[in-house]
DNA sequence: GTCTATAGTGGGATAGAC
DNA sequence: GTCTATCCCACTATAGAC
């Protein structure tokens, strides 16, 4: 009749995975510190997500959903470049904020968010690629920027430009060049 | 002045944990698989490995090597383009004949390669950007280059094109929109 | 002296019974 | 939800074999 009272929730469950993620990345997300992070016993989360990768998958969900917050485009797009410009540096920006979420997306671990959410952070990225080089091409222009924008970030998150110059210096002529290319576009 | 006789070597340990790796993902790479694989007890590896960390490091070396001598480009440059093409196409296929492989290079393990098998692979890559750009901009040129080439693959790898298209056409789309950009340059 | 094995320690994931 | 128990893993201490 009176099941045992809910000490805790999914929410706070990933709010607390959150938390130690940032902290200590992937590794430090242990059943046990979530369980004592909510207060509860580690056996008791695995009657909220089936196991840890089941975790996992809802924490990659909640970090995709915020990046997609993070790049939205306005509604309304008037400079098509300017619109570009400005969600590579909140893209870039939210990695740098949060690195270990960042990794978490595309990571070893293999925790894909939900469809509906990569939907969602897709649509921004369609709409200003398609502003900028028509409908024809716009799902392929569109890869190309996250391609280049996830390329550039993870390699600097795990430290793989080692050959000295401006990193900054080196995206923002990267950006440029990109813009370049998809503006000049033969028929 | 007799040793006890080796059971087994460093190179050994490398070639087992490669196919491990290959074969189940680095997690599959637990000191006792390799351990096994090799005919020795899993604490003797740790007087040739101080760590499993070690190990993930010296096994990120040796991909990274082999991915250097995949993509290298001929000593002489005649084509830039051309050069730029095949090396982008080698990149891409050493991904998806190994790909364990190389997500362990830019995974979370925090797995580096050695300096200098990361100067060797960079030297491929520079070379051409210098011939496609000049030596003024070859540095960013190439961090373009890599960075696209590496979020396009990793991105592939993680399952992450998942709006239908033509991923393959997608990926000439890019590298032809790349070269225009980088050749198309303002004085 | 150098390599190895035996025998732990401690922690984490997870299943099953209450 | 909790407790108990199992399994696997990284890693350590120490001692035997050439």
């Amino acid at each position: 009749m009176s099941p045992a009272a809910a000490r805790t929730s999914n929410e706070a469950i990933i709010v607390a995975a959150r938390a130690l993620l940032e902290a200590g990345g992937p590794d430090a997300v242990t059943m046990q510190a979530v369980a004592d992070t909510v207060g509860v016993r580690a056996p008791s989360l695995y009657k909220r997500f089936a196991d840890r990768s089941a975790l996992l998958t809802a924490l990659a969900d909640d970090v995709a959903a915020d990046l997609a917050r993070a790049v939205a485009p306005p509604t309304h797009i008037r400079d098509p470049q300017h619109a570009l410009r400005r969600m590579a540096a909140r893209y870039r920006a939210f990695a740098h904020r949060s690195p270990r979420s960042y990794q978490l997306l595309f990571g070893a671990t293999g925790a894909q968010p939900t469809p509906a959410t990569n939907a969602l952070a897709a649509a921004g990225v369609l709409r200003v690629a398609e502003a900028l080089v028509g409908p024809a091409d716009a799902l392929e222009a569109a890869r190309l920027l996250v391609a280049f924008a996830h390329g550039f970030v993870s390699m600097e998150l795990a430290g793989a430009f080692r050959l000295g110059g401006n990193v900054n210096a080196a995206f923002d002529y990267s950006l440029e060049t990109l813009i370049r290319g998809l503006t000049s576009r033969p028929t």
